[in-house]
DNA sequence: AGCACGCCGACT
DNA sequence: GTCGGCGTGCTC
């Protein structure tokens, strides 16, 4: 008799491992690891997903007491070494068992347990992938001797266009009525069958002038250096980290698609995550080329219909390399050699609803689990990547960075200006564009080129800022800035809480700390106006394309916009974050920064990093093709490392002032941050509950060497949809397990009604 | 005494 | 997340 443990569809901690249960004779065959079933619990049958099935009956619970699973609902959505995995992710990231197995699950097959209201029976609902957009139909080989009967004309008409080849049920229907009904009752006899072919968005013809992926003659030093590194990984299968360190254009993909080639010469499938941003039809497009119908493609913009034939096309084994965003880790490819995340320092690879997981920390885990290599790529690594390839190891496995400098083909680095907007101001400049940056725009237009020029308009939180000098007040404490307060007239520190009485610009007691100035305000500006003050600028003829999140929201549109760009003579495209990433149009060769501080003022430790990032991956996107290309970045602070760094082109001028800042205040990577958000609609109650958090963690941690507890203290959004927010947030040593500390404390506070706890480790959203 | 309701532990 | 056991307190 065997036994299988079940982790039980119910998100809550109070459930946080599996539970054993019988499995009868009848269903050892389809009870296996992977497989959702049926099981009886606390007097009702619930959803669960097998974790592991063992000859030992279960210790600690008396035989009588364990029962049959009651039925399977659907067969293997994930393997042993998944399973492993997702619990070392409940642990991880101190979520429910069940929620870290979700992600490994069929795509829209998910089967729940609900009843209409207190007193009505239980009842089996399942979800079913919505109709795949491509169902085809064709001649089986029974069609050879069938003959309809003689009523059935439309039947014999079926056959009849089928034999041409298959075709689309719709194009079908289309040309002869009643056709699906036909084919339905043809399908029944086995005459034709019905099948779907895929399709997915980017594998859809594109006019991109980038998207083929010729291979090249021959690669750089780096690529040929980046490869063998890679190879040995795989081969070593001791789940090896290698950090292809790579300028922006330094042809990281072409190093990516040699590797893949090469695991799967090996037999080997590959996984190859890209910010959700960049998946585009380019991106998909070099994929494609290179290895055709072993690529499935998984992200958010397919139909869950579309979505699920991916993914059961990895789990059939037709497809061997999986190419999507962040969930697409967990596609069901039986033996990956490489893991491949590309852009790995991109904040989308945390997960901000649980489970709250980093797909590089993840990837780290599963690539060990199963004896792969994982390959991060990036021109911006991750401070702690970088801090993990300095060290040459992290958590017992090898990490090692490969660095490619240069561009192929002589490409050669954009000229870099930095417009200090104070000088601007100072000098009577109003307006959002800066005198060097007017003047460039002018002559892209005169030479029939193309710009981009990017608004950041991310980040909400209001920030005081002096027009003179630029300063912008910080925490003494925790080195971020400080948020304003327009009702109770403060500036807040969000991590630790200590509050300082301000008056902003323009009340007349308005003052710069630094240079006494009395323009310390908030300022902003939206890409509308941008817009308008470009077409006020520009000659006639000089096409003028917007991209933010209102003309993008309806789908395809970013395409359109894309492609609009790519065919116009001469345009501007003018945009927020989205149109910083991946892009390769040749021929920009200015790229613009209205504002590079807005992101720098969030209460942040990340702040500068992720702006150091966005300039660089920005000034990547010029000059790619032979043209030479020219940076503008507007701000107010001149000075700052990050934007020294990108005028100089040298990365170490960042990093040294930002791992002194990282070490002195402790923040990652010398140490690991928890955040624990409590929200509610009392708000004493949820101060109590954070308060409580709180003390429970100092009890826990309080004296630990390198531990520290930060807060209670408000959240930066406060209240959000009527609920009261607050956090406490946790250092810990690099290496420690934080979710479990996490954990426990949690579960210490036992239930508290009416108030939501989130916990996150490794938190990157600490609003 | 009998029953409604809320709290709390257990659920394989 | 749900169930049921138990205690408190109110009602018939």
């Amino acid at each position: 008799m065997s036994y299988a443990s079940v982790a039980l569809d119910i998100p809550t901690r109070a459930i946080d491992a599996a539970y054993d249960y019988l499995v009868p004779d009848g269903l050892a065959a389809t009870a296996t690891v992977g497989a959702t079933v049926l099981a009886p619990f606390s007097g009702r049958d619930v959803v669960g997903y097998v974790m592991d099935v063992h000859e030992e009956p279960p210790a600690g619970v008396a035989p009588g007491r364990v029962r049959p699973v009651t039925q399977v609902l659907a067969e293997p959505a994930f393997d042993a070494a998944a399973a492993r995995v997702a619990r070392w992710m409940a642990a991880e990231y101190a979520c429910p068992l069940c929620e870290a197995v979700r992600p490994f699950l069929a795509p829209g097959q998910k089967v729940r347990v609900t009843r209409a209201s207190a007193d009505a029976p239980w009842q089996l609902v399942s979800e079913k992938a919505g109709p795949v957009d491509e169902r085809w139909v064709g001649l089986a080989p029974a069609a050879n001797d069938y003959a309809p009967s003689q009523r059935a004309s439309r039947q014999r008409a079926v056959l009849e266009a089928l034999r041409e080849g298959p075709q689309r049920v719709a194009e079908l229907s289309a040309t002869i009525p009643g056709a699906a009904s036909a084919v339905t009752a043809l399908a029944k006899r086995g005459v034709v069958e019905v099948f779907s072919r895929r399709s997915v968005r980017g594998s859809e013809a594109t006019s991109l002038s980038s998207a083929a992926a010729p291979r090249p003659e021959r690669l750089t030093a780096g690529q040929a250096e980046a490869l063998a590194a890679i190879d040995a990984a795989r081969e070593e299968a001791a789940g090896g980290v290698v950090l292809v360190d790579g300028v922006t254009g330094s042809g990281k993909t072409e190093v990516y698609l040699d590797a893949i080639e090469r695991a799967l010469a090996a037999g080997r499938g590959a996984i190859v995550l890209v910010p959700e941003i960049s998946l585009t039809a380019q991106t998909v497009g070099r994929f494609r080329s290179r290895f055709g119908e072993d690529v499935a493609v998984l992200h958010s913009r397919l139909s869950t219909g579309e979505r699920f034939d991916q993914w059961d096309l990895v789990r059939r084994g037709q497809a061997h390399v999986v190419v999507g965003a962040r969930s697409a880790l967990f596609a069901p490819l039986a033996d990956p050699g490489l893991i491949i995340i590309d852009e790995e320092h991109e904040a989308s690879y945390k997960q901000d609803s649980s489970p709250r997981y980093h797909a590089r920390e993840v990837a780290a885990r599963m690539a060990a689990e199963r004896g792969c290599a994982l390959v991060l790529g990036s021109a911006t690594p991750s401070l702690e990547s970088l801090a993990r390839c300095r060290a040459g190891h992290f958590l017992g496995r090898p990490w090692t960075r490969v660095s490619m400098p240069e561009r192929p083909a002589g490409a050669v680095l954009p000229k870099v200006t930095i417009v200090d907007m104070a000088e601007q101001f100072r000098g009577g400049g109003r307006g959002v564009f800066s005198a060097p940056l007017a003047h460039a725009l002018e002559g892209v237009c005169e030479r029939r080129e193309k710009a981009v020029l990017l608004l950041n308009r991310r980040g909400f939180a209001n920030f005081l800022m002096c027009r003179e000098c630029g300063c912008v007040p910080e925490c003494p404490h925790c080195s971020c800035a400080l948020t304003y307060h327009e009702r109770t007239h403060s500036l807040m520190c969000h991590t630790c809480g200590r509050a300082w009485p301000v008056r902003a610009y323009p009340d007349p007691s308005t003052c710069c700390p630094n240079c006494g100035s009395r323009y310390m305000g908030a300022y902003g500006v939206g890409t509308q106006r941008v817009e308008d003050e470009l077409h006020a600028l520009l000659p006639e003829g000089v096409e003028v394309i917007r991209m933010d999140a209102d003309t993008t929201r309806t789908k395809g549109a970013h395409q359109r916009l894309l492609e609009q760009f790519d065919a116009a003579e001469c345009a501007v495209l003018v945009g927020t974050q989205m149109i910083a990433k991946g892009l390769d149009f040749p021929e920009v060769t200015l790229v613009g920064v209205i504002n590079a501080d807005t992101m720098l003022k969030l209460p942040d430790f990340r702040a500068s990093e992720r702006t150091y990032d966005l300039l660089e991956q920005v000034a990547g996107r010029a000059g790619r093709g032979g043209r030479p290309g020219e940076v503008v970045v507007q701000t107010y602070w001149a000075t700052h490392p990050a934007m020294q760094a990108v005028l100089l082109h040298d990365r170490s001028v960042f990093l040294a002032a930002e791992l002194e800042e990282r070490e002195d205040a402790g923040y990652p990577p010398f140490s690991r941050l928890g955040n624990v958000t409590l929200w509610g609609r009392d708000e004493r109650a949820v101060r109590q509950a954070s308060d409580g958090m709180a003390a429970a963690l100092r009890e826990q941690v309080g004296a630990r060497a390198g531990w520290e507890v930060l807060g209670p203290t408000d959240c930066v959004k406060a209240r959000v949809k009527d609920q009261v927010r607050r956090h406490v947030m946790v250092k810990a040593p690099s290496e420690a397990a934080l979710g479990a500390v996490l954990s426990s404390c949690a579960a210490s506070l036992g239930r508290l009604p009416g108030i939501n706890m989130a916990l996150d480790v490794d938190a990157y959203d600490m609003m």
